[in-house]
DNA sequence: ATGTATTGGTTCAATAAATGAACCAATAGT
DNA sequence: ACTATTGGTTCATTTATTGAACCAATACAT
């Protein structure tokens, strides 16, 4: 592993919930050198990356990322091209709505919209989501390549009693993933949150991220879950295409079938 | 200089008029071996800090910018207060408001505001404000150290035939700046504008940023003068305050200076 | 069509930079 | 007053970085 790879990792120990960080957790966490750790640390500094905070003289992200993600949104407008479906998906569903992005076996927030329908819903917060645990990661999984999930099977992690945690459960939620073109977490990542995930792609040709709609798990009945399917598909067509990427034509087909179950199920009511 | 600063020094040579740029650009534009270069931009794309375009093969920034600058932003709040200051600083004012953050030796775009008062006004594009050239610049010039103003000495590029290029005369412009308490570029930077800056600081107790008042020469007179730098004023204050910064005391004093002018303006008209 | 220059990318011996155990001084906890 | 932990530093050893030379592929010009 280079240098640069081994420096920029430790970026990745600050969470929402752990922003801050001592030298000595730096080092721990990493489980590398502290004086090597020091090194990076230092380096990541200087480029602004990372600044200490004045108080507490632990370190913190800094303000150079800033400047540098709104010349990425210029480059590439991911999060721009997003936030109408996004809005539309939360208050056609009245559920909560959420873009996730791909970053290499991460699936990182890159925005969501929260729907004033009920009361109550759910708030997803800042956390990264889990690939085998959530229905964005079951999307993206279900149509990325052999690698990514290779990676995800080592540690499946337990969340909830119903979380998938062998390779085998897994393989099975894939195929039936590719089979619905949904992937459903139902409560596999939070108890009581039941969630719906679908692919989004962008023009490297692969899965970029994904779009999902989180609701009470008791909210769910037959219609909800058809209306959400129905504008995930929306939604998820949308953004592959401001994102320059293409559905392939299986997914393609399989949304197509559930469009035309439309309409039977509208009319059974 | 460590390896780790060398590479995220890649990132630097983006920017809005060249978003993407090729190895052979890169190794140009950074004067070091294809190789070296190459290694670099390779543990950046690994990180997800560059990607490739799948179209022409040349670097452009990743993804991982994004999620990054998601958390800063959470962990220290700096665009989302200065949000509002700025858009009182451009309806009070009828001109464009514009905040800038210091990154090492440069100023970088952190928020703007248009105003509708006109239909005419200046477009501030997301170009690095020059230190020795831009109101902002100058405000931040005169309140930081003498490492950071040593630095901008060197090259002092010139833009318009109004642009100060000598230390001598910069160091003057500095000088003033302490003494009114206000930056002024007028058409230093770009011939037709008239920019009016002030610094603010953050909890480091340094400068860590500015934010400017953009009108064009023409409009500028006495009165919008004196409108926009009390403006200035209270956006500066406000923002120091929100970064957990201290204006220092003699800026302070500088600024109640001006307030109490405010009343005689007023009152001659 | 043919030669020339440029592109992105690779190889490998020489070299310079990264590493980590040991060592500070300064707090914090007991 | 003792102990543990913190952030930070030093320096001989090791290891990764470096760059000149070298590809193959594309683009440009004659």
């Amino acid at each position: 592993m280079s240098t640069v790879t081994k420096a920029l990792e430790l970026l990745n120990y600050f969470s929402s919930e752990t922003p801050e960080l001592g030298l000595s957790e730096f080092a721990r966490a990493a489980a590398r050198d502290k004086a090597t750790v020091y090194r990076h640390l230092s380096a990541l500094e200087k480029s602004g990356f990372i600044e200490k905070n004045p108080r507490t003289s632990h370190y913190r992200l800094g303000p150079a990322v800033l400047p540098l993600s709104r010349l990425r949104e210029a480059t590439v407008p991911r999060a721009v091209s997003v936030k109408q479906p996004l809005a539309i998906l939360a208050q056609t569903t009245g559920e909560t709505a959420h873009a996730s992005l791909l970053q290499g076996a991460k699936l990182v927030t890159l925005a969501r919209q929260t729907s004033q329908a009920h009361s109550t819903g759910v708030v997803v917060n800042e956390k990264t989501l889990p690939l085998h645990a959530s229905g964005s990661g079951l999307a993206v999984l279900a149509f990325s390549g052999d690698t990514l999930r290779q990676q995800s099977y080592a540690p499946l992690a337990r969340f909830t009693e119903h979380t998938v945690t062998t390779p085998q459960d897994l393989e099975e939620r894939l195929t039936n993933t590719r089979k619905t073109g949904f992937g459903i977490a139902n409560q596999t990542f939070e108890t009581g949150v039941h969630g719906i995930g679908a692919p989004v792609f962008d023009d490297s040709g692969t899965v970029a991220g994904a779009i999902a709609v989180a609701a009470p798990a008791y909210r769910i009945n037959a219609r909800l879950d058809h209306t959400i399917k129905s504008q995930l598909i929306i939604a998820a067509r949308s953004i592959t295409a401001h994102w320059g990427g293409r559905v392939p034509t299986k997914l393609d087909d399989v949304w197509d079938e559930h469009s035309k179950s439309a309409s039977e199920i509208g009319a059974n009511e």
